[in-house]
DNA sequence: CTTGACCCTGACGTAACGTAAGACTTTACG
DNA sequence: CGTAAAGTCTTACGTTACGTCAGGGTCAAG
C-alpha cells in the first residue's frame, strides 16, 4: 500500500502537523473516518501525505460545524448536493450565533442591574432575583420582534432605549398592580379612578408606539394572536384587569 | 412540608410552564438541582409555586450559558463574586460567537467559489478541494489580524476586496513555484532572472500593503514573531526561497 | 371494569474526544 | 549494550444534558 519514496508520519507528529492530538487520531481510526494508510510491524500507526490530505479536510469541515458522521459521507462522496448542504449548514449556525447574541444582550444587561446604583447595598439573593427577572424579560419579549418588519424594528431600536424601557416597565408594573387592585376592589369601570386607570393605560401605549401606526396595528395583531405565543410566555395582567381597562377605555371614548 | 392552601402541580403540567420536558424534571431530581417539595403516596412529583420560581431561576441561567453545576452553585449561594462570574461567563459565549462568525463566513466563501462560473461543469471533488483550500486559507490568515489595529483592519477590508485578493494569490503562488524552481536551479540571486524575480515580490507586497508604512511595518513583526505562529500554519514558501528573494533584494537595492 | 392518559424507575444512547491504566517499542544516552 | 525516557497501542470509563424506550403502576372517565 505504502510508497516507499514517500515519507511517513508516526501518530502524534502526523497530528501536530494538523492540530489533533493522538487521541483524536485513534478516535477517527475507529470511526473509519481516516484510517492510516499503513501500520508498523509492532503496530504503530503510519500515515503518509495522503492521509494528512485527508485530515486536513476533516479539520476544515468540523470547523464549518459539520458532525463528523456527515464529514464522512462528505468524504466519500455520499453527499451529492453541495450547495444545499452548505446553506444548510449555514442556516444552523447563524441560528446558534443569533441564541448566543441574545444570550449575550442578556448578560450585559444583567451587568447593567449589577452596575447600577440601585442595586448597591442590596442584599445578594435580591440582586439576584432581579437579574433574572431582566433576562426573563428579554426572553419574553424576544419573540414579539417576529411581527415587527425591519424598519420597524430599526425605528424602535432608536427611540426605545433602555433607560425609557426601565421607566416604562416600572410604570407598568405600578399601572397594572392599581389596575388588578381596583378590579379586585370591584371599582366601576365608568368611575373616574378607572377613567384614570385608562388613560395612564393609553398613555403608555402610546409612549411604546410613538404616535406610529404601523407599530399600533401590529400591537393589536399581537395580541390577537394569542394562540401562537410561547407557552412559556406569561401576560403580564389577568385577563380581568384587561377587561376592566377596555371597559373603561370605551366609555372613556363615548365621553 | 408542603402548604395546604398552595396549588400544587404535577410533572407534566408544571414542567410546560416552564418550557421543560418531565425528563428534564427527572433529570434535575437526580442531581438535586430542583427537588419537588412533594409527593403523592404513589411517588408522583408534586411541584409549588415556589419551586417554579427555581425552575424559571435554572432555566434563565442554562440561557445565559451556565452548565448545570455552576447553576446549582450560584443558586445555593456557594458562588459569590456574581459581577466576575457574569463578566466571565460573557467572555466565553464572545468567545464562541467569534467562532460561529469565522465559520459563517467561511462557508460565504464557499458558497462564493460554488457559484463561481470557473467552477461549474468542473469535477465534484475539484470544486470540493476547492473549497477546502479556501476556507483553508482563511484559517490560516485569520491569526494574522491579532497583528493589526483596529483602524488598520478597517484600512484593509476597504482596499482588499475579494477579487483582488483571489487575483494576488494566483500571483502568489505562481511567483513562489517560479522562485522555488530557481532556487533549485541554483540560479545566482544577483543575475536578471533573480532581480526580476525579486521585482515581483516587492510589487506583490506593495499592493498588499498600499504604500501604507504601518501595515508594512506589521507585516515584518508578524514574520519575526515566528515562534508565535500557530502550530498549524504553514510557510507558502521554503526557507530557502525567502533566503534567495531576501538575498536578491539586498543586491537590488544597491544598485 | 376497562381504557387512555400520566407517572414512576431504571438503563442505554448521543458527540467528540479526554484521561487514565497497563503493557509494549523505540530511541537516546552513558 | 543496558537502561531510562519518550512514544505508542488497546481497552475502557468519564463528560453534558438530557432523549428515548421498556416494563409497570396510578388515576379519572365512561
Amino acid at each position: 500500500m505504502m510508497n516507499s519514496t514517500q515519507t511517513v508520519y508516526r501518530a502524534s507528529e502526523f497530528g501536530g502537523r494538523a492540530g489533533v492530538t493522538v487521541r483524536t487520531l485513534h478516535h477517527y481510526d475507529r470511526l473509519g473516518l481516516l484510517k492510516p494508510s499503513g501500520r508498523t510491524e509492532s503496530g504503530y500507526r503510519l500515515y503518509c501525505e495522503r492521509d494528512f490530505a485527508r485530515l486536513e479536510q476533516i479539520v476544515t469541515l468540523k470547523f464549518i460545524g459539520f458532525p463528523l458522521k456527515q464529514i464522512k459521507d462528505l468524504l466519500d462522496g455520499k453527499a451529492f448536493d453541495l450547495p444545499t448542504t452548505l446553506r444548510l449548514q449555514r442556516r444552523i449556525i447563524e441560528e446558534k450565533r443569533r441564541h448566543l447574541d441574545l444570550a449575550i444582550q442578556a448578560i450585559k444587561n444583567a451587568e447593567g442591574v449589577l452596575a447600577s446604583r440601585a442595586t448597591r447595598r442590596k442584599p445578594d439573593w435580591e440582586v439576584f432575583r432581579k437579574i433574572i427577572e431582566v433576562i426573563n424579560m428579554q426572553q419574553n419579549w424576544d419573540w414579539v420582534n417576529k411581527y415587527y418588519t425591519e424598519e420597524q424594528l430599526a425605528q424602535l431600536k432608536k427611540r426605545w432605549s433602555p433607560e425609557l424601557q426601565e421607566k416604562t416597565q416600572r410604570d407598568w408594573a405600578t399601572l397594572i398592580q392599581e389596575v388588578e387592585a381596583a378590579v379586585a376592589a370591584g371599582v366601576d369601570s365608568a368611575s373616574e379612578h378607572a377613567q384614570a386607570l385608562a388613560g395612564r393605560w393609553q398613555k403608555l401605549i402610546e409612549s411604546f408606539t410613538g404616535g406610529d401606526s404601523g407599530i399600533a396595528q401590529n400591537l393589536k395583531k399581537v395580541y390577537a394572536d394569542q394562540r401562537n405565543w410561547p407557552s412559556t410566555f406569561k401576560k403580564p395582567y389577568s385577563d380581568e384587569a384587561r377587561a376592566f381597562i377596555g371597559k373603561a377605555t370605551e366609555q372613556r371614548r363615548k365621553l
